[in-house]
DNA sequence: TAGTAATTTGCAATATTGTTGCAAATATTA
DNA sequence: TAATATTTGCAACAATATTGCAAATTACTA
């Protein structure tokens, strides 16, 4: 796992370190999003906080992972699957949030659809998150 | 208009106090949506920010406002237009958040679309914000 | 309308979440 | 392997949110 996780790495220029190869296994492990508190509870060597924060935020800046605005305004990541790059996301897909084990679900098939806006109104990016109950939890 | 305002929240069997006054007026004469930091700003006497969570909670649960999830994970309140009820919230609106004033604003008229999940997903809530310019930044 | 019960407010303390500067540690490059 | 660049951890701080409790205010009732 973690020699892919080195080439990933390698490819967007960055540095190789424990820290982030540890988290980047993490996402590549889990199903569903991660928000910053679960990475800082299942990172095994305990890590710095600040660092879980730096390493997320540059793991967007690279188009790695993508936040994922949740109905509660918590703040998840989820990798990105598409041809993101540095600074350009992709990720037009709907995300799906269960109410019960609260797991956040990339529907990568699934695009948010086009909507008319009244008139004067220009869009330039949409979200849509849909909750509900997961196969697991019906 | 505290006339009015007032009459909202004997309907909702609410105690009628200043703070509570004063939050509503301030909805009402405000254009889109309003965050903590909003009301604390604008609201003239000082007034507790313990007092201005309460309030906001308890308008929420009595279904005179309504919480919007933005991109940026900050919480805005508006108020529901519709026939939200104590506990049952209807506001399946689109929501606009402005890239350059950062105004919010609920575009009534626009619906939810619906979408087809995958097998096993069973949807209950959908939530839909577009960013992008609005009228006055364009 | 005064007195009582119920609710709300403000304060203080505390928790949670996120940010910044800087020296030490680690990774990359030559 | 040494020099350079980057990343990490610590400490301090800032912003945001929550809770308990006494005092103040509001609603209720006689």
């Amino acid at each position: 796992m973690s020699t892919a996780t080195k080439e990933i790495l390698k490819k967007n220029n960055m540095s190789v370190t424990d820290s982030r190869l540890q988290i980047l296994d993490l996402f590549y492990i889990t199903e569903g999003a991660l928000a910053h508190a679960d990475i800082e509870k299942q990172t095994i060597d305990k890590m710095d906080r600040v660092t879980i924060y730096r390493t997320l935020q540059t793991f967007e800046e690279k188009g790695i992972v993508h936040t994922i605005p949740t109905a509660d305004n918590s703040v998840k990541y989820a990798l990105c699957k598409e041809h993101c790059e540095e600074g350009h996301h992709h990720d037009n897909h709907v995300h799906f949030v269960c109410e019960s084990c609260n797991k956040t679900t990339c529907l990568d098939d699934v695009l948010v659809p086009e909507v008319k806006l009244p008139r004067g109104f220009e869009p330039h990016q949409s979200n849509m998150v849909v909750n509900g109950l997961c196969k697991e939890c019906k």
